[in-house]
DNA sequence: CTAGCATGTTTGACATGTCAATAACTCGGG
DNA sequence: CCCGAGTTATTGACATGTCAAACATGCTAG
């Protein structure tokens, strides 16, 4: 693809300088910024990331509820660490599980009135924090930017994935 | 500064659907790349990420020796969580403790044969895992506005730590 | 000298994640 | 009817992270 410039972009096994120090820039910041939003959303509301991943899900479902792996597939967990974080949110009454009516192997997962205000009083803070911590970060342009990096490292992944 | 278009960058609490998209295909993606990038550190050495910056960091010391606290700094961690990392990696042989010769309180972490040989056999394919998973997913531009991007979270960050 | 504060490190309790194994149930063929 | 393969969910063992408390030692004021 890039004969032209073989000294640019191919027959290149490893990152240039410039490019690590982008690599680790970008990843250790990230992992910051993660932790950072963490932080504002156990102070605003006792929520963890997880949890209020699961609300979200359950909150927008009709009923409230929905089944297990159903929730697994919409948050992109896999089913052995939703289990887990449930045992977890149903131990402090944030949602509750009951067997399914129409599968006797299923669980369905229900929100609890506690869940509910939990994630209502956990909304408007987690926002600000993106808006405060991410989106007043950047221009307008590296919003969009950041957005579109997002989308191909993803389809990369994706490709890489099963070819 | 956007005093023309008030309604475009103040006055807003919240982000908007547009800028809330990017947030969360850049915070969703940045996590499936980390998790990428750890399996195949595992697959190539048998290290943790976390096991690659104690080792890198000690690799690079005079006498592949240093203090613990000064490798906290150094790899950016709190100590409990580096003490914590240093009493797996010792039960595994990749460092040892010692009392430190000048000040009685404190460890010296060394690097052992083992962590050396482990590092060493890590680090080709850990960068060409950057290289593969990173770089070659982004085009020029984008692996520098990577860079951009994460040095105005982070210094936004730092920003609004301390003032 | 010694009480008390600072410094360097570890520990314990617990939250979060991954992986492999298990349990409980469905269903389609013999 | 029953076997075996697939589906759904949980469990246990363990790695990783955070927070607060404990420990050990050094330093300094009285």
């Amino acid at each position: 693809m890039t004969k032209a410039t073989p000294e640019r972009r191919s027959g290149r096994q490893l990152p240039t300088a410039d490019e690590l120090r982008a690599w680790r820039d970008f990843i250790e910041t990230t992992e910051l910024l993660r932790s950072r939003i963490a932080s504002r959303l156990q102070a605003a509301s006792g929520l963890s990331p997880g949890d209020y991943a699961v609300l979200l899900a359950l909150t927008e479902a009709p009923d409230q509820q929905m089944r297990s792996s159903e929730l697994a597939t919409h948050v992109g967990w896999e089913r052995s660490r939703l289990s887990h974080h449930l045992g977890r949110m149903e131990r402090r009454g944030l949602i509750r599980r009951q067997e399914c009516a129409t599968d006797p192997r299923g669980a369905e997962v229900h929100l609890t009135p506690a869940g509910t205000e939990s994630f209502r009083a956990s909304t408007v803070p987690h926002l600000r924090a993106i808006r405060e911590l991410f989106v007043d970060a950047l221009t307008q342009d590296q919003v969009r930017a950041a957005g579109e990096i997002a989308a191909a490292l993803h389809a990369h992944l994706d490709a890489e994935r099963r070819p």
